[in-house]
DNA sequence: CGTATTTTGTGATTTGTTTCACATCAAAAT
DNA sequence: ATTTTGATGTGAAACAAATCACAAAATACG
């Protein structure tokens, strides 16, 4: 009972993302606390839009003494279960799998590559930190991490049969970099990340903002 | 006065790209018609919203007979401005950038990566189909192929510097890939492509819908 | 040729999101 | 201790997006 179930994340978490972000900033500059004006300052948001989303998430501040960055960053560790790691796995090591897993980043976030897989023997060769399997101990490595979520970089051909397998084996959660629509059942949660489009996109707001020349931008653009 | 305007990709033009790779594929496997309705079906997206979308973007169909993909293809294509070609400079050529450098799909929808910089010695002197240049001769290949849009794929901490002297030499969009927030003057299109936000936000969903369990996935997302 | 059928295109309605406005509280000032 | 000030938190209002519903048009069919 495979569908399209297609997601995009919420604005809201996504400026909730842009809120931790320039707090962690904030934080290592030394700055102890902020009101949702100096934040949204920060990140281009209205004052009022902080504490609407800070309230969707039931994030509460001190009247008058605004949010001590500190207790606001780990109310947030736990609303993201950033508490705990989570353990990944990333199939197909071609150019874009090897610049992911790669990616210090996603460690610093508690988002560990524990393996990748890829069919190609070469690549399973390839020396590198993160191990390169073959495809069959998926299963295996899959149980043993208690991986819920994947990267699929994959070529696009065979982007659908790799889901299907990671699927039947207990993945959960997939970030999809193939551009194709992945079909999975409705529980599973998609992510497909089109870089094509998103590169598009901005050519199509270049010409169209260079036409409209100015004030209009509304009509090309949604805010975040 | 740089400020921060950030803009996500509207999503009716999102849901516009979807229909168009549709298209394209159906377009491949012979079919030369569809409805409103198919191509729903095919994206995932209710027939009624298809038609919204397509009346936005001014687009005609049949009565009756529904919209044939050809015309429909050569639409989009007018409406992407992907008649013409388009010019691209990429900006740091380390893992990402040299992953986006070879990604192929660019090449085929008309976006062709003409040059890319490095400050580092020795990516220079990296062999590759494209040219890799120091920062001193951007303004020359900007000039030289008209070049509107850029990709930033260098650290954090450069990507700021590198966005001012992409604009000062007339780069009129960036798609960037590095964690932070460009400040750009209100003109200037600015795509933040955050991946770690991206993981971490499939996370977070896997996390709550399997707390939530079933049918109220409409709390934690927004569909496309 | 006219009637039934099917699908588009778009106002009207509903649903969702952002902005506004202000009561509420906590700290500072007097 | 009381007043003033300044920021939060959240309903209400305004705005935007998605869904519904149906008239209009094109085709098929008797
Ligand atoms: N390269 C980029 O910058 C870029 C950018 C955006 C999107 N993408 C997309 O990401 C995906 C990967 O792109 P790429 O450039 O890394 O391609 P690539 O060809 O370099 O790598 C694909 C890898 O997947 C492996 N593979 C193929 N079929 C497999 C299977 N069934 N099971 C396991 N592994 C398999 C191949 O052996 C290869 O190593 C593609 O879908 C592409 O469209 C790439
Ligand atoms: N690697 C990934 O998979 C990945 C994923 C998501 C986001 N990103 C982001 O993309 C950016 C690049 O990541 P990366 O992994 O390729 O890093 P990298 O360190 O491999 O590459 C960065 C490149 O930029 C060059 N550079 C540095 N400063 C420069 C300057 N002022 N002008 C010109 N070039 C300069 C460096 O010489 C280097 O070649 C980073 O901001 C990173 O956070 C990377």
């Amino acid at each position: 009972m495979k569908q399209i179930t297609k997601y995009v994340i919420k604005n809201s978490l996504k400026r909730i993302f842009l809120y931790r972000a320039c707090l962690v900033r904030l934080r290592m500059m030394g700055v102890e606390r902020v009101f949702s004006y100096t934040l949204g300052n920060e990140t281009g948001v209205t004052p009022d839009q902080v504490r609407k989303d800070f309230s969707e998430f039931s994030i509460k501040g001190n009247k008058r003494g605004g949010y001590e960055i500190d207790e606001l960053l780990s109310t947030m560790e736990s609303i993201f279960h950033r508490n705990k790691d989570h353990n990944i796995v990333l199939v197909g090591m071609g150019n874009m799998g090897q610049s992911l897993s790669k990616y210090s980043r996603f460690v610093q976030r508690n988002m560990n590559i524990v393996a990748t897989f890829d069919i190609d023997p070469f690549k399973q060769k390839m020396r590198s930190d993160i191990p390169v399997y073959t495809m069959n101990r998926l299963k295996e490595i899959i149980d043993r991490f208690k991986v819920k979520v994947a990267i699929v970089a994959v070529p696009e051909i065979s982007a659908q049969e790799v889901t299907d397998e990671l699927i039947r084996h207990g993945i959960k959660g997939i970030i999809n970099f193939a551009p194709v629509l992945l079909k999975v059942p409705p529980e599973i949660v998609v992510n497909n990340v089109n870089l094509s489009d998103e590169l598009e996109s901005v050519i199509y707001y270049v010409h169209n903002l260079l036409k409209a020349d100015g004030q209009k931008n509304i009509e090309y653009y949604t805010r975040l």
